[in-house]
RNA sequence: GGCGGUAUAGCCAAGUGGUAAGGCAGAGGUCUGCAAAACCUUCAUCACCGGUUCAAAUCCGGUUACCGCCUCCA
């Protein structure tokens, strides 16, 4: 049984999928129009962790996620770098391909983008429109905010403050068209020869909020069961996608919202947000951070709390990560002289441990309980892999435990069978035979030699263990 | 001003009533020709004050500090 902290209830709550045995997700995606930074990555390894947990328990997921490829951003950039909209919009999410696959984000279900349901959008405006809560002004189309009688539900905000609040940052010529300040835009005119689209309002763009409305209830249905996205969504996205998709469908729009927390960055531990300009985007980071680290680093904090992103972490987590590598290098090292069988107290502890992981994960993905009991398998992989007899059945199933719970975080470990080339494991030999007449001088010259070419060896009871540094 | 979130060892971080998981770093030890890897041992009373309780990091009240949202943002 899976418990979610739902931010709209603010608790947690046993997960119950509107099909049994499958889940819908809808999890807001990136704009366009840069690189992904490393927040945006956050929240696609979050959710993408708990995506693969929903896997690994046996859900069959729709996993939803959008690509924002018009608004003002979008068409700014376009401009400045002499480009069409769709240009801009097909190089990023070819680099965010790119970028999410080298962090082992599963591909979506479906990726949608904004400029390809145009017309579910005019659709869906105009039925808004027709049931009285959104209105025309002079080109544009606006939601009546204070139809909408739960408005701020999500947030927990009143509607009277927020009213207050917006006041003060008030764009005056827009709030002349509007009936209330806090009414939000659906559609926006465009006078100009800028992207836009015919309409039954005129000519103009969609506004931000209504594609996520529009896309989740077109490819997932009027009620989904986990929407997601990152804490600043919250309000106002959330909110406003909640007000107009139970305005169109009158039915609840998602029943549990999830939220993951912000990536910091610097000594301030400041928010790290792309108009505070102090971004790191992926495709510059993984240039010189290896990016199953990052992925490690991600997807073993929990999801709700901030990530300090910090060299100092990056490198505990690059020793956290190694740790386990080494284990699962271990233990694989026996397969060569394992006997045949398997061994009742290993087998008894790979229940435990999947007991343990199991019920640490379906806590709210607590991917740090989660980790721990892989660090505790892992403890357990290395003692056996020091055992006089190694059973081969229990050698393969605790590897294959490891495998499928270390690949809920995104995590994959290979084993090793690589060739060394004839003539490393000849130096291998000659080292051996030098050890055993004695001669320490040159069997440490060989193992120097090897170490600078990247290649560390280990002796053991069994023989001689490589792994490449 | 409104709303929300944090505060646990040098660092990262679990833990919502029963006497502090785990990891990194550190110290000591075992194994090894020496290493490496690994294993074992060791390392905190939980921001502060007050209260409830047989019992609180965990509940209640208050204080302080930091952070986020309320405007585009994952």
């Amino acid at each position: 049984m899976i418990s979610i902290y739902n931010t709209l209830t603010n608790q947690k709550e046993v997960f119950k999928p509107l099909v049994p045995e499958q889940v819908s997700m809808y999890v807001c995606g990136p704009t366009v129009y840069n690189y992904i930074h490393i927040g945006n990555a956050r929240s696609a390894i979050a959710f993408d962790t708990i995506r693969r947990y929903f896997e690994y328990r046996q859900f069959k997921v729709n996993y939803v996620s959008n690509f924002t490829d018009v608004d003002d951003k979008m068409i700014k950039a376009a401009k400045e770098n002499h480009i069409t909209v769709q240009q801009l919009a097909d190089k990023f999410i070819a680099a965010f391909m790119e970028d999410t696959k080298a962090l082992a984000i599963e591909p979506a279900t479906k990726n949608p983008k904004a400029t390809e349901n145009i017309a579910d959008i005019i659709q869906f405006i105009s039925s808004l429109i027709a049931k009285g809560y959104a209105y025309e002004s002079d080109g544009d189309v606006y939601f009546r905010t204070r139809k909408s009688p739960d408005y701020g539900k999500l947030s927990d905000q009143n509607i009277d403050e927020l009213e207050q609040g917006a006041s003060q940052h008030v764009d005056t010529e827009e709030t002349a068209r509007k009936e209330d300040v806090i009414d939000f835009a659906l559609w926006k005119s465009v006078r100009n020869d800028e992207l836009s689209w015919e309409s039954p309002f005129g000519k103009g763009r969609p506004g931000w909020h209504i594609e996520c409305s529009v896309m989740a209830t077109k490819y997932l249905g009027p009620t989904i069961d986990i929407h997601g996205g990152g804490q600043d969504l919250m309000f106002p996205h959330h909110e406003n996608e909640i007000a107009q998709s139970e305005a169109e469908t009158g039915q609840k729009f998602a029943n549990y919202w999830m939220h993951n927390g912000f990536v910091t960055i610097g000594e301030d531990d400041e928010k790290m947000s792309k108009s505070l300009g102090n971004f790191v985007t992926v495709h510059d980071m993984i240039k010189e951070v290896d990016p199953q680290v990052v992925r490690f680093f991600m997807a073993t904090t929990h999801y709700r709390h901030p990530i300090q992103y910090s060299q100092t972490n990056i490198e505990e987590a690059t020793n956290n990560l190694n740790k386990l590598k080494t284990a699962f290098d271990n233990l694989n090292y026996r397969l060569k002289d394992a006997v045949v069988g398997s061994n009742q107290e290993v087998e008894a502890q790979i229940t435990e441990s999947l007991a343990k992981f199991e019920s640490a994960m379906d806590e709210d993905f607590n991917a740090q309980n989660g980790i721990a009991v892989v660090y505790d398998m892992a403890k357990k992989m290395n003692v056996y892999s020091e055992a006089g007899q190694v059973e081969l059945d229990s050698i393969n199933h605790l590897l294959e435990t490891f495998k499928n719970m270390t690949a809920v975080f995104g995590l994959s470990f290979d084993q090793a069978t690589e060739d060394l080339g004839a003539r490393v494991e000849e130096l291998i030999a000659q080292r051996l035979e030098a050890k055993k007449q004695k001669d320490f001088q040159k069997s440490d010259d060989i193992r120097d030699q090897l170490a600078a070419e990247g290649i560390i060896l280990e002796d053991t009871p069994q023989g001689t263990r490589w792994r490449k540094d």
